[in-house]
DNA sequence: ACGTCGTATGGCATCGATAACATACGGCAG
DNA sequence: CTGCCGTATGTTATCGATGCCATACGACGT
């Protein structure tokens, strides 16, 4: 052995075989103790745990993954997780996670598009993940992005379904229909609906409900407004609906948007819910504090994070998967944005 | 060289040997390519990139880990991801991380005690973080977290310094005398607190800057509400304050339970701002777009994200701190829901 | 008494890349 | 013409752990 370690470091921290001089065993049986193997006996294994604690013995991440071949990391790739919707997401993945003893990286997209999605797969299989959950509301599929996930067992969580991965997501259309059918059954005559952008399946999704629900209900289907998920944006558009008297409720895509709604219409002097109702999507913490606390369609952004952990774990282990049969309902959560429509 | 390689995986993704083979030059060659060291003729470096290219050759981060000592890796401690000012200082060290070509694991802990906040650090330690950011508001010091601070170079976010530690911090005091003061200049007698939880040092430190301005104009100090953190809770200290008709002026040390007093005060039929104004803290996208709109104390969150990493960045290269004069300043938003005191 | 089996343990090659060292070549100063 | 140096490239040992195989030992059935 040469002086200096070719890499150059000058002390390094302990590694196996500084445990296994320490306990007076071979390296062999110092992996078998760490991973719980059996035939070790009961000596043996408290000298080496000893050791382990003497010396403050970690194992070295990059070496196990490099042997083993597993890394037990799972990666995620999402976008705006600074939104309640993803930052619940993210959130429950991570402690999902955890708890199965996996370490999560994370790839932020900053635009919605195939391009992004794949540097950052690949950013993400090159890392070793053995599974990777892609939660970005991509819509177009893509031979290259099915290629990798080929290759890396993958959740997709409320994107359009990759065709080779498993896909979880709340039914948005169910969301738009909870939404749309509580302002029709409030009387209104038609509901108006301030959606999201075009490249968010979400959003789409959420637009092709409203418009089924109206159109099967036989009635006549107002103008679409987009916005961009920022508040501001349905301010905008508040403003714009705000002069139009036929207006008695609207249907948007998501609370923060619906907020900003709901101002504009109030410096119109348009009241809610008197004069118009209006409905959101999300349940954000503030939408039961605002005035008025906002009618919304809630949805189980935690259960759906933990189910994908729980998939992606299952297929590692070859065990049945247990959100096969899982359902996710979104729930309309009615307070005080809406009310019977005035005769 | 036997049939099965000892990991038992058939058909591996190509290696450094495959690349030099195709390319017809030694592993050495190829790693120099692709590391873009001197002392390659063109010729070489062409053949090299074809063959990476033809084969999709991508490097094996674990072996480059494991040989190199280098993981390109940061950790991020942090609590209460899925609040505002956490998901928001999440996402700015990711994409600051990802622009380094770094990449970021995360460790979040979900109860605020040393215990938590170890066996994170000592997660990602054992990972191989090269750097770690810890983003939790812990108060206490503890002896056993400097020892991993004193390993690897770690920046924390407005927590209390770690006196082996960079810290990068809003001043909470300031947040506290921006609010205060402001009530105050209204012609407010005195300003109500209802604080975060005590083992928070940012609820600590606001509590603290609260005080000193009111004793400093030599005001008595009201009794102080504490919550934590949720809407529910402003929503709680709001009833009990509502009997009060000396409440004329209240601090909350955070927006969303600054909008759950709001409601409390509506509920009882007292106006914010006619007889009530309120400053929040954080300045939530919705800040703006609820009724009353709120007045607030922005803090730039995504600036500490990205500063936090320049920094850590800044040691491992053993270059200069840009952060080291770098001052964040929280800065004070007026909106509707503070106004002069009535007569 | 002896082969067999299950338990317990160690030796060695290996994963994929990098650092350190060795080597080969061409140009240029003396 | 020789020796030295900078460029260009290959060889080998190494990082730290694991898989596979060999081996050793005691118990047990025959």
């Amino acid at each position: 052995m040469s002086e200096v370690p070719h890499n150059n470091r000058v002390s390094r921290p302990p590694a196996m075989t500084d445990v296994a001089r320490v306990a007076g065993v071979s390296t062999q049986t110092v992996s078998r103790v760490l991973r719980n193997h059996p035939y070790v006996t009961d000596d043996k294994r408290r000298r080496v745990l000893d050791a382990v604690e003497q010396l403050g013995y970690r194992m070295n991440t990059a070496a196990q993954a490099l042997s083993s071949g597993r890394t037990r990391t799972i990666g995620v790739v999402s976008m705006a997780t600074e939104s309640y919707a993803g930052a619940m997401t993210q959130s429950s993945i991570e402690r999902a996670a955890d708890e199965a003893d996996y370490s999560v990286v994370g790839a932020q997209i900053s635009t919605l598009d195939v391009d992004a999605i794949l540097s950052a797969l690949r950013r993400l299989e090159k890392l070793g993940s053995e599974a990777i959950i892609l939660a970005v509301p991509l819509r177009a599929q893509d031979r290259r992005i099915e290629e990798i996930t080929k290759r890396v067992p993958t959740v997709t969580i409320g994107g359009s379904p990759v065709r080779t991965a498993r896909s979880l997501a709340v039914d948005q259309r169910e969301v738009a229909r909870l939404a749309t059918e509580h302002l029709l059954s409030l009387g209104h005559c038609t509901v108006w609906h301030i959606a999201g952008p075009n490249d968010w399946v979400d959003a789409v999704e959420r637009t092709a409900g409203w418009r089924d629900v109206l159109t099967d209900a036989g009635l006549t289907v107002p103008p679409m407004i987009h916005g961009d998920w920022d508040p501001e944006s349905g301010y905008q558009a508040g403003r714009w609906l705000a002069d139009r008297s036929d207006v008695t409720a609207v249907f948007v895509a998501s609370d923060e948007m619906a907020f900003g709604l709901i101002r504009a219409l109030h410096e119109s002097g348009r009241r809610v819910p008197e004069d118009v109702s209006v409905v959101g999507v999300d349940d954000v913490r503030l939408a039961a504090y605002c005035t008025p606390a906002l009618t919304t369609i809630a949805q189980p952004f935690a259960e759906l994070g933990r189910a994908a952990v729980a998939s992606v774990m299952s297929r590692l282990d070859e065990r049945e998967d247990p959100t096969l049969n899982l359902v996710v309902r979104p729930k309309l959560i009615v307070r005080s944005s809406t009310a019977r429509k005035r005769a």
